[in-house]
DNA sequence: TAGATTGTTAATCGATTAACAATC
DNA sequence: TAGATTGTTAATCGATTAACAATC
């Protein structure tokens, strides 16, 4: 394990470890890179490397052992540490990412803000403030990331808005363009980036 | 304009290329590469190497013409044609891509299924019908993309099911990792991935 | 030992960037 | 002409794979 800047590519393969991993029966102690890699379809030195990036190594013949692996692949994604976050939103959406499971990814969604909260709690019992409530909360509470569900029209609005409450990361599930300051991330998810790469694996499949 | 099969990369570029252009004021009638890396923060030769795979270039000095730009990256992503999908899922879920605006990406979610509707239609209007219609729908329409929203455990069998229904692709957005025949497409979305990825970037920034 | 496995070093491959020529 | 731009060729960079040595 070292401390070099890890590539997204990895990062988008170490969940998909993760789960693999956690599937197997409970039985399971040992796994093999080797195995993992044949059962999610990869070469078997790529994960060999990625897992040499987070833990420090298996045991020649055994593989490695799988509650430690679990342990070192959820400790580099600091899965163990919690970080609080707010959505921002319209009511289906918000409702939605206010009671999605991040199941054990450190993840807590604390509270939704909207215009005109239809009812004070969201289904899983979750809070829901009026938006002009939205800067107080933010800085009564360590709030890191909001997560914006808006309308494009107003996305950006409200991402200024939780710039101002000195937010360090945006997550925007809204179809616009945010501009941010250098000092804060920001992660936009996309179904029309994944629809079209979905209809072009498709058309490539037909032939 | 070539026939290889493009890059994950340039697929997803594209539709923030896309974006971007119309999002510019209607009077604009020229946008330049150059302009548009800028504004993107991307390298300007990459825009216009992108470019060159999906138009059939720009005029020197002037730039490419907007218009014809937009009309060349939505057919490239094959946007004109329409492909129908279904949505199959827990209700809020479901509810919510079966009313998701796909603009002009040239997707039809025709329909959802879940086990007991509790109501014939969505909030925009699509019908909801009892999962047990899903085969005879499947058949008597022309369904290309099934959408799974249910939760993990059930993940597989609704999948097993679409693909007995010759779908020819699964747009996944449980947290299951699923297993399809080599003629289906399958792309899942994982927030997990997502927020790994984030969170990793937070705490880069942070140092 | 033989076989399954890890781990390392070099080769390959693909994507991006740099440098520069062309041109309107 | 000068400047803005495209487009091409070569260089660089990073990620993946191949080959192989090590070892339990």
């Amino acid at each position: 394990m070292n401390n070099k800047v890890p590539s997204p590519r990895l990062l988008a393969r170490l969940p998909i470890y993760l789960r693999y991993i956690k599937s197997l029966p409970e039985s399971t102690t040992n796994i093999s890179a080797t195995k993992m890699a044949a059962a999610l379809g990869l070469g078997d030195v790529l994960v060999r490397k990625d897992l040499a990036k987070v833990s420090d190594g298996g045991r020649r013949k055994l593989g490695y052992i799988r509650e430690d692996l679990i342990k070192d692949i959820e400790t580099f994604l600091d899965f163990n540490s919690v970080t609080t976050a707010i959505v921002v939103g319209e009511d289906e959406g918000k409702m939605l990412l206010l009671d999605y499971r991040f199941d054990d990814s450190g993840l807590d969604v604390a509270a939704g803000f909207t215009l005109n909260p239809s009812a004070p709690v969201s289904k899983s019992g979750k809070p829901i403030y009026p938006l002009d409530q939205l800067e107080d909360y933010c800085r009564a509470h360590c709030v890191h990331i909001g997560m914006i569900t808006v309308s494009a029209d107003r996305a950006q609005n409200m991402c200024d808005r939780l710039v101002a409450c000195g937010i360090h990361a945006i997550w925007n599930f809204s179809p616009a363009h945010l501009i941010v300051p250098k000092n804060v991330v920001i992660r936009s998810e996309n179904l029309s980036i994944s629809l079209a790469s979905l209809r072009m694996q498709m058309r490539n499949n037909e032939k």
